[in-house]
Parts: structure tokens; sequence; C-alpha cells
DNA sequence: TTGAAAGCGCTAACAA
DNA sequence: TTGTTAGCGCTTTCAA
């Protein structure tokens, strides 16, 4: 910057007030200092600007598993929306790894980061970490996955209505005996889906016990293994909903290696609706939810704090829309279920 | 730092001396400033440091396209690298959008970053900005795609021999009439992979048509597309071997939709063995190359020569390895090109 | 409208 | 062994 003043014959603050784009500077004096950053190929240090300002133009972005193939939308999103708006986004991967989240939300804070968009690992923990945040002037948003004791802004996705949608579906084509493989219950995404499965099942009257509700923790493995306990129960679920579509593919796997063939024995609903829904053999019928949008929305929300967006709380909830594949076909009449009903339908009147 | 230093009763540079670990301060002052350090939770600002050191513990990633499922795995290892050697991974993402690379690698450079990985979405554009680092004392790394005019560190895969290696297992079954899928020629992934084809098709005598080999872009519907084209050639190939998965799962879903089967009408092998690779059906046969590893040595190396060390230039390449899984069959006995044989022989002799 | 100068939080050279 | 101080590159008063 030195070198430009001397350049241009003008002072430094001349040269800033230039930079910044801010003041009133002759044009004349202007153009010099332009020509003489074009000639010297300048780039202001964002250090010492942070430094200087109390404020980068950074956005950290924290996922905490960047090989899950649903982050790479939201990030796209994000990422996006915040370059156009001239932040640049730094992601930080804490790896489902708590304590590595911490260090990274510690440190990060002290890069005076703009803002901050959050899909954490765990729910429990980083809320006083966040508000540090807040406190220090950054806007803070929590995406898809919500700390219950988080007061600020936050995107997510219709989890519970995608998943009643979901259910519903099933139930409507004759479904009765219903398998959910949930996520880690430390994942409130997770709770949200499981409430939209039993709000269906309960506006049906279908009661299920609770060895048909499998807690998995989000990936393809854990959905092989439970989809794999799901269908040695007896009777056996005739459909099967996963909390996201990594689990269903591992339910889809299961079912071929125990002989069953989808959907013409098992049905299966995923959510997330990845790329590779598509490419599943049968064709996975998912909950869509636009990873892309949570992305841009929390980017944009940011920006607009950043503004001056003085709003108490922003709490937005973006739409999911039920995608129909191949993996769903209506259940067979049901020759168990009917011959129970008709036993114990007259047991009831006899009461 | 100034808190502290009035907490535990010492001057500025004490602190700034048991912060830094390095100095011969005694031991009961030690613990004072350490004391201050915990009941204020202080943490160093990373802004001020860096200016002053002229170095931060970032290592800036710049990677060409997050969705690419290959990707995360790389990242992983690189994040894991650089964390446990006290480095930070900021990831940028530049959405195969040089000039949005460009802006990254100007501006992450004046956050005076350690280290930089790049996986370039144009091996011709960097190199002049990337040496700009090297002048700046950040050690940088390119992976997976080469600039051609890069003199510095790489890390790569063994892209032809892992090409060669599917190749000659698709002669050896029998196949001859060999398709491939390359991917965009501005990567020398890709080139090599090509190169590699081609070399197993040379040594086993065979010769195609240049029609045979189809320039797609890394990308499923590029797969699908090109996949189709081939498929529309008489004679029809019956084999093909796709420069990356994404685009051989494209290659598979042709397959199907021109009422054709994998692998008993055509195999079908990839490049990456994504995680994907065993979901699909059929399971794809693919080249294994470890993602992890590469983004891992990728960070080691900038360790050590931040750690001082001096070499003229580190070209690491990894090892890959052919998975076999059900999308390859060996050929059928072919007629057409039998009878062809059988006439062409006579009519060579005759010269 | 422009220039001079203080200071952001920290490190490192030097003095005590 | 500890304290004092200059200064990293920039922004932002304030004065000219």
């Amino acid at each position: 910057m030195k070198e430009i003043a001397r350049l241009a014959d003008v002072s430094l603050g001349t040269v800033s007030n230039v930079l910044s784009g801010l003041s009133t500077v002759r044009e004349p004096l202007r153009q010099r200092v332009l020509e003489a950053v074009q000639a010297l190929d300048y780039q202001p240090n964002q250090l010492a600007r942070g430094l200087r300002r109390d404020k980068t133009n950074i956005i950290g972005m924290i996922i905490s598993d960047i090989s899950n193939p649903f982050f790479p939308a939201v990030v796209k999103g994000a990422e996006d929306t915040a370059f156009k708006n001239g932040y640049r986004l730094f992601l930080c991967n804490s790896d489902n790894d708590f304590a590595k989240e911490e260090t990274y939300l510690h440190e990060l804070q002290t890069y005076l980061p703009s803002g901050l968009i959050i899909m954490t690992s765990n729910i429990n923990g980083s809320p006083a970490l966040a508000d540090a945040y807040r406190k220090a002037g950054s806007a803070v948003v929590y995406v898809d996955r919500l700390p219950p004791l988080w007061t600020g802004d936050t995107v997510t996705s219709m989890n519970e209505q995608g998943a009643y949608d979901a259910t519903k579906y099933l139930i409507d084509l004759g479904h009765r005996r219903l398998g959910m493989i949930t996520g880690s219950s430390t994942r409130t995404n997770s709770d949200e889906r499981v409430q939209g499965f039993r709000r269906a099942l309960r506006e049906a009257k279908i009661t299920i016990s609770p060895e048909y509700v499998q807690e998995g923790y989000f990936e393809k493995q854990s959905g092989y293994a439970n989809a794999t306990t799901l269908l040695k129960l007896l009777p056996r679920p005739t459909a099967i909903f996963a909390a996201n579509d990594l689990m269903a593919f591992g339910a889809l796997t299961a079912i071929r290696d125990m002989g069953l063939r989808c959907p013409e024995d098992v049905s299966v609903i995923g959510f997330d609706n990845l790329d590779l829904a598509e490419i599943v053999t049968p064709a996975l019928t998912s909950v869509d939810q636009s990873g892309y949008q949570l992305g841009a929305v929390a980017a944009q929300l940011i920006a607009d704090r950043i503004r001056g967006d003085k709003e108490p709380k922003h709490t937005h909830v973006l739409p999911t829309a039920l995608k129909l594949r191949a993996s769903v076909a209506p259940a067979l009449i049901d020759f168990e279920t009917t011959v129970k009903k008709a036993r114990g339908k007259p047991a009831k009147r006899s009461r």
C-alpha cells in the first residue's frame, strides 16, 4: 500500500479511501491510485484490514461430515450466495468430532468472521460458543440441525411434514406394517422425521410395536444393519421408511441380501433425494429437500444481518416434496392381517 | 492479552512468550499466566498474530467442485493430517469456475496461509498465482490434476497404470471392441487414463477407430450421453471404460434405457471406486484410488515443507487397484469379428 | 479534499 | 529471566 501511495504520489489515507470506495476523492487522484493498484497487482492484506476493521469478509461454515453426500449441495448454496455478496466461505469439517468442532469454533472466531453457518455435530454443545460469536458481532445461523437451546436464526427443511407425506403415501397404498430407521437421536432433524412418521400412523389409527422403529445413525451401514433387524421381525414389515437416503440405500442392499425383492416384498422410502436416488436399483422414492436452498438462505440471512437486519429471530423452514420412484409398490393383499382382523373384531364387539 | 498480563501481573511480552511456549519463563510466572488464560477463556487473535508473524496456521484448500463425490475423501485426508499438525484447513470451492478460483487464490493469499492445496479447475491457468504463494513463503501442492507448467510439489494417483489395468482386464476376458468415455481434455488425470487405455490396446494389437473414444466431462449426464453415442456405433462395443465412476453410472443407465443389459451385452468399468460403486446395479467394477491418501499426503507434504524440508520437488504418485464387481462379464464369442478376420487374413497374405 | 498519525492485538528484538 | 517498545498493513479520526 505504501508503494501505491508512492507511485500515485498520494498519502496512505487517500489510497485507503479509494480502495474502500467510500470517500470523496477527486477523480484524477482516484485514477492515479487505481492505475498504481493495477500496475502493482495489489491485493489488500486481509489480515491487517480485518484487524483494523474488527471484521473480515469471511463467512465460516462448520459442517459435521463432508462425506455425507447431502452436504455439498448445502455448501454450494451457501458458497454461491456468500460469494455474490462479497463474502468468502471458509469451510471447516468437524468430522462428527465435537472436540474438533469446538476447536474450529474457538479458533475461527479469532479470525473475526462476518458470519458463521453451522451444521453442528452435537446439538447439545455449541450454542454457548455460537453466542460468543454474536456478542463479537458475527451473524450466526444454525442449519439443518438445531440445538434446542439456540435462540437465534435457523434454517431447516420441513422434516416433520416430509416424513408425514412419505408415510401417508405408504399407508394410502395399503401398507399397514411399517418400519422406520431413524437417524441418531442427537439430531433434531431425525426426531422431527420420526414425529411425522408417527403422526401419519396415528391418523390412520395404526399402532406398531416399538421394535419397528430402529435407531440408526444416518450412514449406509447403519441402514443395512437396521433394515436387517426390521426384516427379521414377525410379522415382517411391508415397507420401510429410512430417515435419510444413505440408510435407505443400505436397506436396499439388505433386502437383496436376504433374498427379498424391492418393491415386491418390501417398499422403501428415503429422505434427502440425493442424485443417487435415481441411480440405484430400484430407483429410490425419497423426500426431496433442497440442500442448495438451505445453504443459500442461510448465507443470505447472514448477509442481511450484516447489513443491519435487526429482526429478533428468523426461522426459515423450507418445503419438501415426495419424489415417487420404483422402490415403492402397493401392499399385497395381506392375508395374515385380514384373518386377524376377522378374528379380532368379533372379540372386540363381544366386550 | 493485556488483561491477562494485568491479571497475572506480568508484562505483555511474558504472556506472549508463555503462549508461544518457546521461551524460558520461570515456572511460577508461567503458571500465573496460564491460570489467567483459563480464567478469561483467552484465545489469541489469529489476525493480529498472523499479521505480526507474517504467517497463519491456515492451510487453504481449493477444490473445483464439492459435488463430485470423489473429493470429500481427499478433503478428509487433508483435514485430518493438517489438524494433527496444528493447521486448520479452510476449504474454498471454486465450482469449476476459474474466475472464482482466481479470486479465492488472490484473496486467500492475503490471509497469509502456511500452505495451499489445490485441485485446480483449469490446468492452464493457475501456476503463476501459485508461484506467488511460494514466493510469499507458503508451501503449495497440486493434487490430482497437474498443470503442465507447474514445477513444484504434486500428489496424484497412478492414472495411467490404473486405466491400463482396467483395459487389460477387459481384453483378457475376450473383449475386442472397446469404447472409452474420457474426462475433459483440460484435465491431466483424464489424459493419463486415456493413455493407459491406449497402451493396453496397443500391447494387445487392437486398433479402434477414433469414434470409440468419446470425450465427456466427468459428470453423470455426460456418461449417459457418451455411452448412448458409443452404443449406437456399429459394431457396438462390448465393453466401456469410463474415466470416472460418475460417468460409468450414467453409462449403466444408458445401457438400460437402450434395452441392453450390463454385463451380458455390455461390460462397464469406472474409475475412482466411489462408495456408491457397490450400491448401483450391477455393482460397478472400478479402479480404486485412495482419495483420503491423496489429501493426507498433500497435507503432510505441506507440514514438512513448513518445518524446513528443502527438497527441490516432491512428486508422489499413489497406487491404484482394480476392484472386480458384477458390471463386467467375459465377451461372448464374437461371430461378426471372427468372420471379418477370416476374410481379412487371406487378403493380407496375398499382398 | 487530502495528509498525518494513532492504534487494532500481537511478536520479537533489545534493554534492563 | 522479564519488561519495554517498535512495528506488521491497514483504517479512521482529526487537522490542515
